[in-house]
DNA sequence: AAAAAAATTTAGATTAACCTAAAAATATAT
DNA sequence: ATATATTTTTAGGTTAATCTAAATTTTTTT
């Protein structure tokens, strides 16, 4: 049988919260998330239990079953692949694709999903930096460092960002400081952790920790 | 307020239904469109009246209202922009587009749709030869002749379908006859109106009644 | 280990979109 | 013009996804 809209939400957060190892997720995390009541969320989980997408015990918090991983999935591979098709083609900033690439991402059709990645030129990751599954369903998260990691006068590769919020990511617009781009820390304030950066070798830049905190990067 | 998938699908069958005319629509017309039941659709038409969307007088059929009309063909040009989408940028065929652009219509914000428009390079028609209403939501219906209406002998250009069904589709790819192809009427049958045709001035075939009926042509 | 606090579930409603069966209105046919 | 047939609406239910309030279970604190 097929998952509604609000089942493969479900999946789809289920699968972020529990992290790369598979922990038990809560009522009370899922309800925040999908900005539902602990009730509501006790009633879906039921009616997933039942489809065999989720392994449920009462007040025991929810993983997904191999199944409902495959399904989450798919819904990621979606929207990562449309997010791409939205920036790559029809040019919308970073910042503005999250809302509508979230509705695209529910569009069945396999068929659907293969052209589009092929068309795109599979690419490997969505314009924030974060991994696309491939079409196996295999999602293997690279490991990057987040930028508070990174001492001194090291350069570092920018390539992704934790915080997808579009305040964010238009701060970074206006720093500057997009993904691919080098960053060199010059100067660390022992006081608030903030930083001075250069971009690029080129300008540089006071950046807060708040800020740091959600850059993920790598070394060269 | 929003309006929801099945609301616009409904606005945008009374649309189809109404004709150029604009003429009342029937309750049972719409439930056989919308595979449901004509008490159901009283529902409907009930809710849309009050949204005013629709005009609506008990026993007395339907009209869309102006804004109602906006909505209609605003999810008809989102729905063949999508058909071009899928087909000139995804590669699928004229047959296979359908049940996708249904879903895809209806995700919304504006952006997108213009900027699908542009990057598609704002086609005047879908895949099928419907027209593509304009941003400002202006819709005008090419007066095409229908093939049974066009004599012995004449050279036609094939512009559309009025059949949109996969299977006639597929038909037409084996005879094949695409959109602006030359149909040249060679022979008419007297006894079951069955015709002889030359496409492109270069091979010949019979077509049916049926077929004839269905085809969309333009004198050159 | 009992009490208090927090998290979760149950019970009982609500809304959108559908349904069936029956009633009412309109249209058609004799 | 009346009877019959058809269309449409009303009445009363159902399901998915939500809600609030109350009950229960688990966790934390003393």
């Amino acid at each position: 049988m097929q998952n509604s809209f609000t089942e493969e939400n479900y999946l789809k957060i289920i699968h972020a919260l529990s992290g790369r190892e598979g922990q038990e997720v809560s009522t009370n995390a899922l309800a925040e998330s999908t900005s539902t009541r602990a009730a509501s969320v006790t009633d879906m989980l039921r009616k997933l239990a039942d489809k065999g997408l989720i392994h449920y015990k009462k007040y025991q918090g929810v993983r997904l079953t191999e199944t409902g991983e495959k399904v989450a999935i798919n819904v990621i591979r979606k929207h990562r692949l449309w997010e791409v098709f939205l920036v790559e083609k029809l040019g919308f900033g970073w910042d503005e694709v999250h809302d509508i690439a979230e509705e695209m991402e529910h569009i069945p059709s396999d068929e659907l999903v293969e052209r589009l990645d092929a068309f795109l030129g599979h690419p490997r990751f969505d314009p924030h930096g974060d991994p696309i599954p491939d079409a196996k369903g295999n999602l293997t998260e690279p490991d990057y460092l987040i930028l508070t990691d990174v001492s001194l006068g090291e350069k570092v590769l920018m390539m992704g960002v934790l915080d997808h919020a579009p305040s964010f990511l238009q701060h970074l617009d206006r720093s500057g400081i997009t993904l691919g781009c080098v960053i060199e820390i010059t100067e660390i304030n022992e006081y608030d952790k903030s930083a001075s950066v250069r971009i690029n070798g080129s300008h540089s830049l006071f950046i807060s920790l708040e800020v740091s905190k959600n850059l993920l990067v790598q070394r060269r």
